[in-house]
DNA sequence: AAGCAGACTGAACGAGCGTTCAGTTTGATG
DNA sequence: CATCAAACTGAACGCTCGTTCAGTCTGCTT
C-alpha cells in the first residue's frame, strides 16, 4: 500500500528522476494547497516554489489535478507510514488500545492542517481516486476494529459484537475532532490533557 | 439571530424584491453548490437556474463571494430555526438530553449534504464571515451543554464539572460523523439504528 | 569535435469566467 | 399620452490561469 494505485504518465523517461522531481512539486503543493486551497493555488506558484519553469512541472504531470491527488497520496502514506509502526499489539489489551488511541491522537494533532486540508478537498478528486483516499480511513478502523476484537476475546473488553465497528468509528472521531474543532477546543484543553479525557472515557466504557 | 451580520449592497431600491430575488438566488445557488462546488458552479449557471440574467443578478449582488455567504447563512439559519423550537426543557433531564440528541441527529441526516458543503467551503469565506458561521456551532454546543448541567444539578447525571464541555462537543461530533462518514456508516446502519446506539451510550456513560 | 537525446525554459495561446454597462422594457405618475 | 425611474438584459471586456511548444541547454557517446 505504499506505492499509488495510478500511475500518472511523465514525459520524462528516468523513473528515478521522475521520483525525486515528482516528491519536490509534492512538498512545494502541500504548503501552498494548505495555506490557500486548491483551487486558490496556481501552477505558476507551485513551479516557482518547486524552483523550476511551468514547462518542466508539466513534464512530470498532466494535469493541474494530478498533483492534488499525488499530495493527497502523500499525506495519506505519511499517516499510514506513522501508524502502522507505532502500533504494539501486546498481551495486554488494554494498554494495547491506550497505546494506539495516544498514537493516533498524537498524530492528528501533529497533521492537523493536512487533515483538514484531505476532507475539504477530496471532493475536488476524480470519484475512483476519492475511493483510495478514503480507503485509508478504512484500514485504520480496521485496525482499531481488530484491537477491540482481541479484548473481547480474551475478556478485558465488554461490548455487543455488532458494536465494534462503530465503537472504532467513535475512537477515531473523537481524534479528529481535535483537529476538526480546533477552534474551540485548543483554547480548553492541552493535547495531552484531550487525550487522557477522551481515551480514559473510552475506555472506561468498554471494561465496564 | 435571523438576521446576518453583514449587509450586503445592492443597486436595487425595494428592499422587499431585494430579499425576495435574494432568497430565488439561494435556492438556485444551494444546489449548484451542494453538487458541484463553489468554485466549479459559475455565476452564468445560478442566473440562469435563477430564471433572469447575469446582469439582473449582479443587482443584488456584488461578487460572486456574497452569494457564498448568503447561501451558508441560509443553512446555518434553517439549522436554527428546526432544532430550536424541537427543544423541549423537561423536568426529567434524561428525556430532555434524550430529545434533544434525537432531534440534532436527525436534522444532520436530513441536512447531510448541507452540512458537508459548509465544513469544505467556509475556509472560501473572509475570516468575519467564517467566524459567524462557526458561532452556530458554538450556540448549539451551548444548549447540549445546558441541559447536561441541569442534569447534574438536579442528580441525574454523573460529570466532572470541567469535562462538560467536553462531552457536549462528543454529543455533536458523533452526530456529525453520521453525515461525515456516512460513506461507510450508512452502508452498515439505518438512522433509527445508530441514534439509539449511540444515544443509549451517551446516555449510560452520563448515568452510570 | 560533432551529434544527439533528454531535460529544461518561458513566452504565447486560448478558453473560461466574473463583472460591467449601454441600452431596452415595464409600469407607475401627472 | 408623455415622462421618468426602477428593473432587467446579454453582449462585450478584460483578466486569470491551465496548458503547450518552439527553442535552448547539458552532458554523454562515438
Amino acid at each position: 500500500m505504499d506505492k499509488s494505485l495510478k500511475k500518472i504518465e511523465s514525459q520524462v523517461k528516468d523513473k528515478e528522476l521522475v521520483e525525486l522531481r515528482r516528491m519536490e512539486i509534492v512538498k512545494a503543493a502541500v504548503d501552498l494547497f494548505v495555506q490557500k486551497g486548491f483551487h486558490k493555488t496556481t501552477v505558476r506558484e507551485i513551479a516557482q516554489k518547486f524552483g523550476m519553469s511551468v514547462g518542466t512541472l508539466y513534464e512530470y504531470i498532466r494535469t493541474k489535478e494530478d498533483i492534488l491527488y499525488l499530495v493527497c497520496d502523500y499525506i495519506h502514506s505519511s499517516f499510514g507510514m506513522r501508524v502502522r509502526p507505532a502500533l504494539h499489539i501486546t498481551p495486554d489489551s488494554v494498554k494495547t488500545l491506550k497505546g494506539a488511541i495516544d498514537t493516533y491522537y498524537r498524530m492528528i494533532d501533529e497533521m492537523q492542517d493536512y487533515l483538514v486540508f484531505l476532507y475539504q478537498e477530496t471532493k475536488s478528486l476524480s470519484h475512483d481516486d476519492r475511493k483510495y483516499i478514503f480507503k485509508a480511513e478504512e484500514d485504520m478502523t480496521d485496525i482499531f476494529e481488530e484491537i477491540i476484537n482481541r479484548g473481547i476475546e480474551d475478556g478485558s473488553f465488554k461490548l455487543d459484537r455488532n458494536q465494534v465497528g462503530l465503537f472504532a468509528h467513535n475512537i477515531m472521531v473523537l481524534g479528529q475532532m481535535w483537529a476538526f474543532r480546533r477552534w474551540a477546543l485548543q483554547k480548553s484543553y492541552t493535547l495531552d490533557g484531550y487525550i487522557k479525557a477522551q481515551s480514559a472515557r473510552l475506555i472506561k466504557e468498554l471494561t465496564s
